[in-house]
DNA sequence: GCCGTTTTCGGCCCGACTGTTTTCAGTCG
């Protein structure tokens, strides 16, 4: 499960948002929500940490600190759960919404009595928003459009929560007594954007204590169905998981037919009836005879239907089969693969760890190189100036090659993470910005601009010789934010042309690029990098997301500059000059 | 509520944008 951090900073946020919805000092919220982001980007697990220790955490004071020694003495918060039962939770749900933050949140709650996503849209359509003050008719619009934005995410959760929520049950499934192999399979182990539900597949000769290690596990909520083959839990989060227990010898089939997608196995049956066979989720089968060929491991699956081995983030029926067959499946990117990451955050901006903590733990992660890229002063709170840049650039030159294996330890790119503004310009002028090793540039306001000035303002960014990447591409943030509106493909050709990388920012919460952007991409050459944009230690490991992104996006070591060695990295670098 | 070679009190990222107003509140990054 989910570090302690997590769940701490998880309920210092709720009391953050309870604050600033019942009227409480805007400080306080700030204060709370600033603890909560340390203490979730913390490295050290706070549940191992006296008072000192967390208190040593950047933002977490007196207070704080006996808040979580509460927390992990009790399960609970006293304050917290005062704030709870003063305002609905459906009250703070509505804050999820787009434009509706706690002041509006208050008000409908308030006036009208409205504590849900529900009575909010039936109210909106029964006008009965239309006289309160501080609401007008464009607000119900953008209401109305953030509740559709909020529904396209559906009951889905982000990969990262999915993850560590499956890894947890792995592992306390395979301790079970008879446990042979156990393994996620769906939606997660073809590592899509979002999760819906969780398919956890085990092998045993007997079912029985998996399934009740199963539906005893903490977090679970709800038995919604128990069976001797298949068992189904909602938890805490509201995720439903589905085991499933198969003989030891159906293994391989199982884990092919419920890793999917319906599409690829709809395809993968094709093969099988057209050569006299029958595939179902025990195994590969002769037609006739109704005897079983093959069911051990996916791999003989595959090779009996004439295939190899295809990577669970390709089966999409996006062509996989055929490549499959002519021999021409791309050898994806690995995480081990990567050399670096391109782009990261240090407290110098809005990361919470100082420079030499984020450098000493990407050298733990066996990085040859790694960027340093905080934010430009066009994010004018971020308050950067050239000085102080120029004194961070100091610093790193001095650590570059201290920490990390190797004759040379890991090298330390010096750069930064430029705003690009309406009209494609960025931060600093070409003579400061040629200071840097690398540039990333992204967008981050003005997202409603025309389809033809978004585009533009794109273009001209990758034109922009001291550019080398275009972080976070369609500035999309799931559930929340919808993907910039540009004409793509011109935006990829200026890429390939200008020699300009874009980026495909690991972080769960945006996976941008995403996967079929990514395709279209790749068939205009362009290049990219996979970065973590961490804001935090424990950020760094994000990187697994994206690069179960880019293997979606069928993407080789050669499409990724991030794991070229230096020497061709910093050619690239110099984009063409 | 946190934090400090500008301070143990008085600050606290600061500006843009939007929609509602008629001078501003709320939200966002």
């Amino acid at each position: 499960m989910a570090r302690s951090n997590d769940e701490i900073a998880a309920l210092l946020q709720e009391y953050a948002d309870l604050i600033a919805i019942t009227g409480g000092e805007a400080y306080r919220a700030r204060v709370y929500e600033k603890a909560a982001r340390a203490i979730g980007g913390h490295h050290a697990d706070v549940s191992t940490l006296d008072a000192k220790g967390l208190r040593e955490i950047p933002g977490v004071g007196r207070s704080i600190a006996e808040k979580v020694t509460e927390y992990l003495r009790t399960g609970s918060i006293a304050a917290v759960d005062e704030l709870r039962s003063r305002i609905p939770a459906g009250v703070r749900r509505l804050t999820a919404i787009p434009t509706l933050g706690p002041k509006k949140a208050l008000a409908l709650y308030e006036e009208l009595g409205i504590s849900s996503v529900e009575e909010l849209v039936e109210a909106i359509h029964a006008e009965r928003l239309r006289d309160l003050k501080g609401f007008g008719p464009r607000t119900e619009e953008n209401i109305l459009h953030g509740v559709d934005l909020l529904r396209s995410a559906g009951d889905r959760v982000l990969l990262d929560a999915a993850t560590d929520l499956a890894e947890d049950i792995l592992g306390h499934l395979s301790e079970v007594t008879g446990c042979r192999r156990c393994a996620y399979a769906g939606s997660l182990r073809r590592v899509r954007e979002t999760i819906g539900d969780i398919d956890v597949l085990a092998a045993a000769e007997r079912s029985g204590p998996l399934m009740d290690a199963f539906t005893r596990l903490p977090y679970v909520t709800e038995v919604i169905a128990r069976g001797r083959t298949k068992t189904s839990i909602r938890t805490v989060q509201g995720l439903a998981v589905d085991l499933r227990v198969v003989p030891p010898d159906s293994w391989g089939a199982a884990l092919q037919y419920f890793t999917g997608s319906k599409a690829h196995n709809v395809r993968t049956r094709e093969l099988a009836v057209r050569a006299g066979l029958k595939l179902s989720e025990y195994g590969l089968f002769d037609a006739e005879s109704g005897e079983r060929i093959v069911s051990g491991t996916e791999e003989e699956v595959y090779e009996r239907l004439g295939l190899p081995w295809i990577p669970p983030p390709l089966r999409e029926d996006r062509g996989e089969i055929e490549a499959g067959l002519h021999g021409e499946l791309p050898d994806l990117v690995r995480e081990s693969d990567l050399r670096g990451d391109l782009h990261t955050h240090t407290d110098l901006t809005d990361g919470l760890a100082p420079l030499e903590e984020m450098v000493r733990a990407a050298a733990a992660r066996g990085y040859a190189y790694y960027a340093i890229t905080d934010h430009g002063p066009d994010l004018y709170m971020q308050q950067m100036t050239e000085e102080r840049m120029l004194a961070q650039r100091e610093r790193v030159r001095e650590l570059d090659g201290r920490f990390g294996k190797g004759r040379r330890g890991m090298r330390l790119l010096h750069g930064v993470e430029l705003n690009i503004g309406p009209d494609g310009d960025v931060d600093w002028p070409a003579e400061f910005l040629a200071g840097f090793d690398v540039c990333v540039a992204s967008v981050h306001s003005h997202f409603n601009q025309s389809r033809d000035a978004q585009t533009r303002r794109l273009v001209r960014a990758c034109e922009n010789p001291h550019v080398h990447v275009i972080g976070h591409p369609t500035t999309r943030i799931l559930g929340r934010r919808p993907p910039l509106d540009a004409d793509l493909d011109e935006v990829f050709a200026a890429c390939a042309r200008t020699g300009t990388a874009l980026e495909i920012n690991a972080h769960p919460d945006r996976l941008d690029l995403r996967d079929e952007d990514i395709l279209r991409a790749r068939r205009h050459g362009v290049r990219f990098a996979v970065d973590s944009d961490a804001h935090a230690v424990p950020h760094l490991a994000n990187l697994r997301y994206g690069v179960g992104t880019a293997q979606r996006g069928w993407l080789t070591k050669e499409d990724v500059i991030n794991t070229w060695p230096e020497t061709r990295l910093r050619r690239f670098l110099r984009k063409g000059g």
